[in-house]
DNA sequence: TTGTATGCGTTATCAC
DNA sequence: GTGATAACGCATACAA
């Protein structure tokens, strides 16, 4: 087995408490002891057992972050803040659920069989009955995608004003006919920039037509479908809008197989600003996440919460941000909203 | 406090033994017993505490992984492979270190206090003293990067022939002047790729030129300066190596801006394979990493290692795949090789 | 300032 | 088939 507390302090001539102590430097021990204390942990290579100070304390500092997938997406930037905000207190482990339920369930099994102290749910699949229940019990927050009906700590954007600003925006740049490109699947987060698309379609005195809103999954490859689908129109929309820029990103590339020029023949904003967006060409104008604001505070609020143990379910909007690049107008000539 | 196994013993009016014995189906439980104990379980919504269980046996199931980033590279396609192999037996946590020793070595002490049962390099900064070791110490392996003199289980890809195979296909297409962008830093897979275009030109009977190879950092944004240091050359070099995906995109990306066509003026060629090289415009000729069979094989050699005790530091080269794509020539016209 | 003793929640060894 | 009980490694209340 290895070296314990126990080997420590029968060779440093003292008790296993005294070891304690100066691991912790909990209470005053006298430096002469100490610095012998501590001469023999480092011959002996002495590392304490988590499992058993994590047992006795009840509590691991570990913080589990679940995430979809780490490719190609927003998370990726998000763990950054979240990494720096835990940091040095605790530690912080990520684990991919591949937006499967069962997976997030078996991940979340960490935070039942106390492996973690919390969790922080980005993009779940558990409804909010069963988020509730585990918020009454555990240290849980979402980050990203919120969840209706769930009164859980979230930290998102407004996605709903993101879509506007961006359609409103296209509106203002004299485009009528504005396409939108989103989720089949009802993700919150996708209806929420549906609405926003909606809103401002009828507050810049647009009218709604169904048949410019397509509809498919969140591949990077359905976008394909998504350009093949308006191009096709009789009369194709001049501008569209995506709910996320992968799907813009496959647009885009299906624009350049058939020669048509993004930014010129047709305007696409997306939605994240992912790392991909501005190394694409044309780089694409999009609605930017302030991921890395959001890691960090979903964190900080979490921690707030444990130390403090007042209870804390509010929902935060960050603010979002249109970056204007190649593949949509330029801002030129706006006033700024 | 939370319940324990205790109160389900009590409520169940059987012993604390036997609830531990129907919770892991150890040795024979009379049915009508088990069936009682499992009521009272669910009644009580008991979870068992991982840190008593991991105390008393000495595990985790954990297994952690060290990844430099998550943005833009291979890891996220290992870490599927990792995840398959580990499930269901272990759970796999990620963490990411952004390529700082400090923040790997504090990582790894999930390793020295009994949090994981083992861990998985990518891309480390230990050197091979320390690697050699852990490795004496710890269950550990190494996955992408190997380390020269780490006497550790490694599984990572045959980056010399990777480049070999790419700068002869250039050399067989008829480019006498192939360039190639390398990092100063010196990573083990950059130099054997470096080794890789060295054998292709003398193989081919080209001669070196020094003034052919550019170094600089991993950035995207690096491929910027290497595109611009070729073509200003007097006789710039028509075809050139990229030791990664992500320089041979910067070098693309700055192109585009230049009105230098890729596949047509200047022939590109990356490393890795990354989800974004067929996703770019052009879509990027590369040398694959089989990554998700790296990221299985690794877990599966290393838990085999741990379940028979047996020492097993070998390193296995997974074989690469050259990937024809646009921003290069077709391979018409060759023989394999 | 230091040592002794107890308990954290679990599994495993031994009786019965 | 089941129940006591010791142990895992550590932190802490209490005694000294």
């Amino acid at each position: 087995m290895n070296v314990t507390i126990k080997d420590v302090a029968k060779a440093a001539g003292v008790s296993v408490a005294t070891v304690s102590r100066v691991l912790n430097n909990s209470s005053a021990v006298l430096p002469t002891t100490a610095e012998n204390v501590e001469k023999v942990i480092k011959d002996l290579d002495y590392s304490p057992n988590f499992l058993g100070r994590n047992l006795r304390k009840c509590e691991t500092k570990n913080i589990l972050v679940i995430v979809p997938s780490t490719d190609q997406n927003v998370y990726s930037q998000i763990i950054k803040g979240i990494q720096d905000a835990a940091s040095p207190e605790y530690d912080v482990l990520i684990s991919t659920s591949y937006s499967y339920l069962n997976t997030e369930m078996r991940l979340l099994n960490m935070l039942f069989n106390r492996t973690v102290d919390a969790a922080v749910l980005m993009g779940t699949q558990l409804d909010a009955e069963t988020l509730n229940e585990l918020n009454s019990r555990y240290s849980i927050a979402l980050c990203c995608e919120r969840v209706e009906q769930a009164n859980v700590l979230t930290v998102t954007c407004d996605n709903e004003k993101g879509a506007y600003d961006a359609v409103s925006f296209f509106a203002k740049k004299g485009f009528d006919r504005i396409g939108m490109v989103t989720t089949s699947n009802r993700v919150i987060s996708s209806v929420d920039r549906e609405k926003g698309y909606m809103r401002a379609l009828s507050d810049n005195g647009l009218s709604y037509d169904e048949k410019l809103i397509y509809h498919c999954s969140y591949e990077y490859t359905d976008g394909f479908a998504a350009l093949d689908y308006f191009w096709d129109m009789k009369n194709p929309p001049r501008a569209v809008f995506c709910i996320s820029d992968l799907l813009a990103i496959g647009m885009t590339k299906r624009a350049a197989e058939r020669g048509i020029e993004i930014g010129k023949d047709l305007q696409i904003c997306g939605f994240d600003n992912i790392s991909l967006s501005s190394m694409y060409i044309p780089e694409l104008t999009t609605v930017a996440q302030p991921c890395y604001e959001m890691g960090s505070l979903v964190v900080k609020k979490l921690l707030e919460k444990m130390t403090t143990g007042k209870e804390n379910n509010e929902t935060i909007l960050l603010p979002h941000r249109l970056i204007y690049r190649s593949s949509a107008p330029s801002d030129d000539g706006l006033t700024d909203n």
